[in-house]
Formats: structure tokens, sequence, C-alpha cells
DNA sequence: CGATACTTTGAGCGCGCTCAACAACCGTGG
DNA sequence: CCACGGTTGTTGAGCGCGCTCAAAGTATCG
């Protein structure tokens, strides 16, 4: 029985709504009919893992609704988030065939997916899948490379300040709107999934974000709707120079 | 006048020491040519910074011989390592005008560069590069989240034996030999520069260096040669699962 | 209603930071 | 030859941020 929010999992792929982000976007349409053939949709529920470190990866594919995160834990329990996965967000690695990481969905969500081999194949012979793979690629490596700053240098509430800056921004950028004052969004996280990608415990997360709270840099409405009405203070606050906000 | 180490910059890259590893291992002879007639070497030394973080980059590259790396550092000075570069390691984004972090030689250095524009075309012309960069992405962006592990969940001692089995393994696999227990190596990496990438201060990486020594799971011959006596030993120190440490 | 999951808040402790002094090891020059 | 300044590394004393352990509050759902 579909769920009321279950999009049309016989999509196509010129109505996707991650058409122009995602590994396809560089695609013309002869390409694209081409990943038409090969690709199938599957759906998971809110906590449902995707993939778990070390299994045998049977395909790759991409995030169409919904969120997920990919994790690393240690023998003892202790574990980091080392990615969070949005819409058009690419999942899998071409040429290597056990996952890494385990990957939860954290949100109900739906991926288009591709066997890898063909996939792998494919890829081999459209150079504008490949290239945009590259280019999306590299974005998540700056994104991890700006994380370890993060983790690495940042007091806890510098850490709550910059991924609450970072969330707001994307939301923005779905939106297509700027970080405007009085901006507001929903948090996809809980406040463990927060200290799992801060490196923090849920007490610290929660204390922080109380904090923030209390000198006014953020407004909470229940415990996932935060609004900032002063964008460049919260800027401050996670320690970023602020100077304008203008990305040339 | 050239230094005794300074490599002969008019190298072939046919008798490249770098050549079945870096952005260009996949090429064909012919291939190889074209990457041949828009390659000119540089050379820095210790301490030189090759490039500012926001300045426009001309060039993209290979590290040659010598030890390069990245970093990112805020308003008041706290640093952080974000790469460490290593000869055949690429440096530069194509598809980006500006650097978005320091590259800082840390000890003397020769580049194979290439303008940026030419490179470019070069490789939307030729799929063996691209996707040779891209596998060296994937790899990249595994270290990266390997390293969120390290910084967002370990201890210092943790930290500190991390370091040390990574670079014991790479420097193990640069001369073709496996972990042997009585392995040695040099530490290419001050203190402070250990601990800019630990996140971590300069003391606390003494302190832990000392107490590992002192507890015999490495031995040093001045500051910077280390000699580990069980590998296993390292492994646990480092919170890793080290069951057998059989990688298929 | 109770059950479960998520969040908040409090009290106390310990790891890693801060500040400081000192040691070891250069190359340089009187 | 030792004196010297500079760089790098070691060690000590004390403190504070974020963790641990604990309890209570809130929301949703059967």
């Amino acid at each position: 029985m579909p769920s009321k929010m279950s999009p049309d999992l016989s999509l196509q792929c010129g109505d996707c709504p991650i058409r122009h982000r995602a590994v396809c976007a560089r695609c013309d349409s002869d390409e694209l009919s081409l990943l038409e053939d090969i690709k199938y949709y599957r759906s998971y529920e809110a906590g449902q893992t995707i993939v778990w470190s070390g299994d045998r990866m049977e395909f790759v594919g991409s995030v169409v609704t919904g969120i997920a995160t990919l994790t690393q834990t240690m023998e003892d329990g202790r574990t980091q988030m080392v990615g969070l996965l949005l819409p058009s967000d690419f999942v899998g690695r071409p040429g290597r065939d056990s996952a890494a990481y385990n990957v939860v969905a954290t949100t109900d969500l739906v991926m288009c997916c591709f066997r890898k081999k063909p996939f792998e194949a494919l890829m081999n012979r459209t150079p504008h899948i490949a290239h945009r793979l590259l280019e999306m690629t590299l974005d998540e490596l700056d994104a991890a490379r700006e994380w370890m700053l993060v983790l690495g240098r940042k007091t806890a509430r510098e850490k709550i300040a910059s991924l609450l800056s970072i969330i707001g921004r994307r939301d923005a950028s779905l939106r297509l709107i700027g970080t405007v004052d009085g901006m507001s969004f929903e948090l996809p996280l809980t406040r463990e999934a927060m200290a799992d990608y801060l490196g923090l415990t849920l007490e610290t997360v929660s204390r922080q974000m109380s904090s923030l709270k209390r000198d006014g840099v953020i407004e909470l409405a229940g415990k996932r709707q935060v609004s900032v009405p002063d964008f460049d203070r919260l800027l401050e606050e996670a320690g970023e120079d602020s100077d304008g906000g203008l990305v040339a």
C-alpha cells in the first residue's frame, strides 16, 4: 500500500525533481534514455539501513527524495557521521565493490538505483556522466575538508552554529533565495545525529542549542523548526569571517 | 645553482618516478606526449607556500618529490590540516579558479605543473585522464572521511597512534613491503604539523609520543625516526579492529 | 492511559588546553 | 673554542570545556 507521500515509481527522467543536479545532470536525451533503461526506484523507511559497511554493493544511485547519512562506527560504538546525503546526492563508489560506510535513511527516502556493473560500463562510454560524477566528488571532498576544520578546531558552540549555518544555506539554495534575515528551516536531524555529525555528545548539543536560543542567535518552534533573525550573527558564532557573505 | 638533490627538470614522462600513480597513470604514449607538451617543472623550498587560499590558481599539477600540506586557517589563527600531499598526489581543482586552501611545502619539493586551461581542455578530450582523476579524488574522499572519524571521536593517544599507523602503512606500500614488525620510518612532520593534522596542541602531541614510547608501543631514534616493534599493537592503540590486517 | 523515543537540565569529573620553563640541536660569528 | 639566537621538542602545574551519569520533561502512538 503506497503511503501518501510516495512518488510515482515509474517516473520519467525528464520529469525527475533532481534531473538538473544529479549525476545525470549533463546528459542529453540519448544518454538519458540509456540510463533510463537500467534504472529502478527503491523506497526506504525512516530509520532503515540502506547499506551496511563491508557489504557487497550491488547498486549505485541517487537520492531522489529524503535524507540519508553516511556513518562510521568503532568497535566500542563510538559513531561519526561522515556525510549527509540530500536529494541529488550520489551513493556508492564505482570501481569498488564493498561499501566503506553505513548508509542510513533518516527520513522516508526514495533512491534512483543503477546496478553497478551496467552503470560502470555506461560511465566508461559516457563522458558526461563521468565528468558530472567527478564534479560532484570534488564538491564532496571540499565539504569533507570544511568539516575537518569544524571537527578539529571549533568549540561546541561554534560547531552547532556551523551546522545550522550550513543547513540554512542549503535550504536557502534549494528554495533559490539568499540567506535572508529571519530565515526559517527545519532541522532534519535528531540531537543524537547532530552530535554524531559534530563529534559531540547529544547532551552538549542540547545545551548549546539552548544557549544559542537564550542568547537570541536562533529561535526554536518545537524541537526542529529553527529560525535565524540575523544570519551574519550566526556566522560570527560559527567562527567564520562574515565579510559580507558575498561570494563572487 | 642547482642543489645536490635537484631532479632533472627536463625529465621525460616515460622516466618519471610517479608515472604509474599520478593523474597520467592511465595515459597511453600518444596522450602522454600531449601532456608532455603543456607540462613544466617547478621547485619549492621547505617552508615555502605554493598556493595561498583565495588566490587565483594558474596551474594544477602533481607532486613529483617531497611533501606538501593542505591547510585551512581561521581568523584567530587556529589551523587545521586537511590534506597531506605525497609524491603522485594531485594539486588543484579543475573547474574552479581560486584556491580553497593553503598549500605549503614541508620539505623541498618538485611539482609537475600544467597550466589550468590547457589541462582542462585536454581532460575533456581524454577520458583516461578524467577517469584517473576521478579515481584519485574518490580515494582522497575516503581518506578525508577516515580522518573525520579520527578528528571527531578518537582520544589524543588514539589520534597519534592512527597517524603513525597511516604513515607507516604508506611508507611500507611505497617500499613494496607489508606492515612488518620492527618496521621503521621517518616522520615527515614536525610536532606542530602533527598537531594541526590531528586537531590537538603540539604539547599534547609531544606528551602522547612520550607516553607511547614509555609504554613500548614505539621507539624513537632522535625526534623523527620511529620504529614499531609490533604493528598490531599500534593498531590496537589506534582503536582499529586489527583483525589480522589482511586486506583482500 | 502507559510505552517508547527524543530532549532538556543538573552535578561532578577528567582529558586536553593554556601558560610557562627548560632542554636539545642546529648554523653563525666573534 | 664557546657564546648566541633561533628553532624544535619536552615536561610541569593548573584550569576549563565537554563528557559521564542521572533524572525529569515532552511528544507521539498504540
